[in-house]
DNA sequence: TTAAATTTTTAGACAAGACTAAAAAAATAT
DNA sequence: ATATTTTTTTAGTCTTGTCTAAAAATTTAA
């Protein structure tokens, strides 16, 4: 049971929060000063600064030269933002018609948006979507992910068949050469032959048959039909 | 013809300008140190330190102990901001259900976002709609704005008609009493009496009768119909 | 198990934005 | 025309969040 009580916790601290709990196994497993500084393109001496005040607002726990895990609250405070970046990108790309390579520059703007109605009434506009335009799953208001079992299409056995979920590396240059080749959310794929040469993979995909190169086959996640 | 590298500018001063658009008819005419203060909440000291800074970015004309107005860049800032904030929200009552008197603080945080793009886009999404919902007009990506031709309820003779196009006091408490008498955007409403004592008024509005105070129909618009 | 390299923290500085208190300018009143 | 009041600005301080450079702690290597 936590205090409805909801901390000022600023955009930066938020930013903050965001990196170690994604660093950090949803910010349980501690995580380093530089890990932080780099993920946030920031310097050290910045992480260590900001990671006192987060311990202060007991956002976080940390103790000197050990690095830095995240509180209850902090976690909530992680996930709720996580919430609202994906709920957002979902909103640009099935109402606004973005397309799924350009709407994380916006999403982290309007992740900081402080309204919980906001946040809730736009949930249930988009018919409480489960996952983001790129497959990763939204949190619901406590921070509970609904965990799908997803595995790298890099990682299946040849005759396996399966839905494209999601990406592991959403880079606008990633999505973008998806798009190239056609490959969107929701397709299904089926691994045809495994070249041992190059580690290239050859599917098939709506009928077509392709071939995806390893880094390619290993940013891609299929759920398996059973 | 205005350069189209649109400088860096900042949510407090994209306040202050705001502040400043709204007190001198469209920023156009000098507004004093003490009335933005008192405007903004903040002290008199404050706005002369930020005033500079506006002056020195070409957003503000700026002379010691004689206000400021708004350059063409810094008018053009104002109805970008503005432009936002209307069209945020539209989307709160016309999408999420937002109710008229609750989407202000919202709009306040949202109209800070940047991108072209995402205003652009949401205002197809929503239909180009050309009021706000306290019948405010959105200006155009250049900043002009439809002008409608409205007048005070309390200013129209008896036997006039017309329709309820907007509000001149958007405080929730005045939108609240509204909604409590049903008095909404678009309604046909046609002035009955004027009473001399106390100035209040009687309406029709949908075949009812009610009276209302010298302060409400001196906050609310009537377009005449012609 | 010391020495070297790396990581982390501290100390001090800076910019943005706000504040208080005091000085300067302008407006108002006698 | 001068005195008083009000407005505006200046000067100095504070907080947040960042940085650089140096010191301290930890880890790695010899």
């Amino acid at each position: 049971m936590c205090s409805k009580t909801s901390i000022l916790v600023t955009q930066s601290e938020e930013n903050y929060i965001k990196a170690i709990y994604h660093l950090g196994k949803q910010g349980v497993q501690p995580v380093s000063t530089n890990a932080i500084a780099e993920q946030m393109e920031t310097k050290a001496s910045s992480v260590t600064d900001m990671v006192k005040k987060l311990a202060e607002k007991n956002l976080a726990n940390y103790i000197k030269y050990q690095g830095v895990s995240l509180t209850e609250i902090g976690r909530l405070t992680a996930t709720s933002v996580i919430r609202k970046h994906r709920l957002w990108e979902v909103f640009l790309v099935d109402k606004l018609n973005f397309s799924w390579d350009e709407v994380h520059e916006v999403a982290e703007q309007l992740e900081h948006i402080k309204s919980e109605k906001l946040i809730n009434k736009l949930d249930e506009f988009l018919g409480f979507p489960k996952t983001d335009p790129h497959g990763d799953p939204i949190p619901d208001k406590e921070g509970n992910f609904t965990k799908i079992s997803k595995m790298l299409l890099w990682e299946c056995n040849i005759g396996d068949e399966g839905i494209f979920v999601g990406v592991e590396d959403s880079s606008a240059s990633f999505l973008q050469y998806l798009d190239k080749q056609h490959i969107s959310l929701g397709d299904k794929i089926k691994v045809l032959y495994k070249e041992e040469f190059d580690q290239s993979l050859e599917i098939s995909r709506s009928g077509t048959v392709i071939s995806l190169s390893h880094k390619t086959s290993s940013n891609i996640y299929l759920q398996k039909k059973k």
